[in-house]
DNA sequence: TAGAAATTCAAACACTTGTTTCATACAATC
DNA sequence: GATTGTATGAAACAAGTGTTTGAATTTCTA
């Protein structure tokens, strides 16, 4: 009998949520077919309707695994930075470690890279239950973040923290996704100089809507 | 024999072009088969193949009658105030234009939502001849926005007005694709509000951003 | 109006899809 | 060691895929 957690040899279970998620987020929902996910992780056919019901099923054990870590870990992040600032008001520190904090499990060469497809995918054509991403990732980070900008930036109100921080994730969204496509033509974005630019232009955007609403 | 610039009998390519290009935005490439397109074109299967060749080529055919006319307008809206501002410096006026410009044909309500589904979809898994877009559409308006932006405002760096020019793009692609998903959430993110905010944010960085590299 | 070209049509092509079936092999329990 | 419940296997299921065919029809032209 094979220990259970050598890795060439683990729970056909596991071997086919590898599999799936590496395959949903380089080719989508749709266009991955069981046959592809069961070759890879060297099941048979059947194996996806034995241990996971259906397809659509398998698809949602894919994001309850890593959600749950995704959102824990970022909230540490948030919490972590926001209790050491406590009246620093360095606000383009707190958002270096939010940014570090978001980026970090999406550059992850191991699997950043995937997770980030996967959950762009689903942002565009949603197979989860309605509500379910909202519910269990962006919502807690929101609340989290927009508390945490709100204490570090005086004179913010919640409503313009809710927006600033929707100004950042977009452009560390951008980020990632533009050098996919854009890599060859703008070797800029590729650098981290990429990064410290959003930090420094979303500090000013942040100060800015702070001071001008006070 | 009927007119051809009646809407409810043109000709089959256009009735194909118009179904293909709804469908393909709803649903994606992949998960939309010939024969719902010939159905909602009320064609018979063949026609796809017949005046396209194949599926593939039927999609690009929906890219290439859209890149064209989405970029001219762009190009042009961008060039009229770029002229306009010359020595105004009035960064904020440049941003608005530009913003309109950029937004307008993507919250029409005829086929605005199409048209950004069909780009981001494009962008996440792509069917297209390699470089089309970034040659047809996305190349062309960056330099020409680079250009304004340097313009308008002194002490930029073209290398930072790029950075500023995504940090600003990513923002009003986030504006239209987040009010899907969170649309119930917060409501702020529907109204043009939003936009405002946006506008003021990226201001602001620009400002910050061209002032500390001077 | 006759003939030629362009278009539409129903039917079939070979192939892939998600899922099911049932027989086989394996593990642990009595 | 026989008997469970669990897991895997090859094969088949009906349904859907993009594409092709060749005849019927429409449209234009001479």
């Amino acid at each position: 009998m094979v220990p259970p957690t050598t890795t060439s040899d683990e729970h056909a279970t596991q071997r086919l949520l590898d599999a799936a998620e590496k395959l949903f987020a380089e080719k989508g929902f749709g266009t991955t077919s069981v046959r592809e996910i069961t070759t890879a992780a060297k099941c048979n056919v059947a194996a996806v309707n034995y241990h996971f019901g259906n397809k659509q099923n398998l698809y949602v054990q894919v994001f309850q695994r890593r959600l749950n870590e995704l959102r824990e870990q970022r909230l540490a992040a948030i919490g972590q930075v926001a209790g050491s600032l406590a009246e620093t008001h360095d606000v383009e520190m707190l958002l270096r470690a939010f940014a570090q904090a978001f980026l970090r499990p999406l550059v992850d060469p191991q699997q950043g890279p995937m997770m980030l497809q996967l959950m762009m995918r689903e942002m565009i054509n949603p197979h989860l239950p309605p509500g379910m991403f909202v519910e269990e990732m962006a919502r807690p980070i929101q609340t989290a973040m927009v508390n945490a900008l709100t204490s570090a930036c005086p004179g913010l109100q919640p409503k313009d923290a809710l927006l600033c921080l929707h100004s950042l994730i977009a452009q560390l969204i951008h980020l990632i996704q533009a050098r996919k496509i854009l890599a060859d033509d703008h070797p800029i974005l590729d650098t981290e100089g990429a990064l410290e630019h959003v930090l420094k232009f979303s500090a000013a955007g942040i100060k800015a809507t702070a001071g001008g609403k006070q």
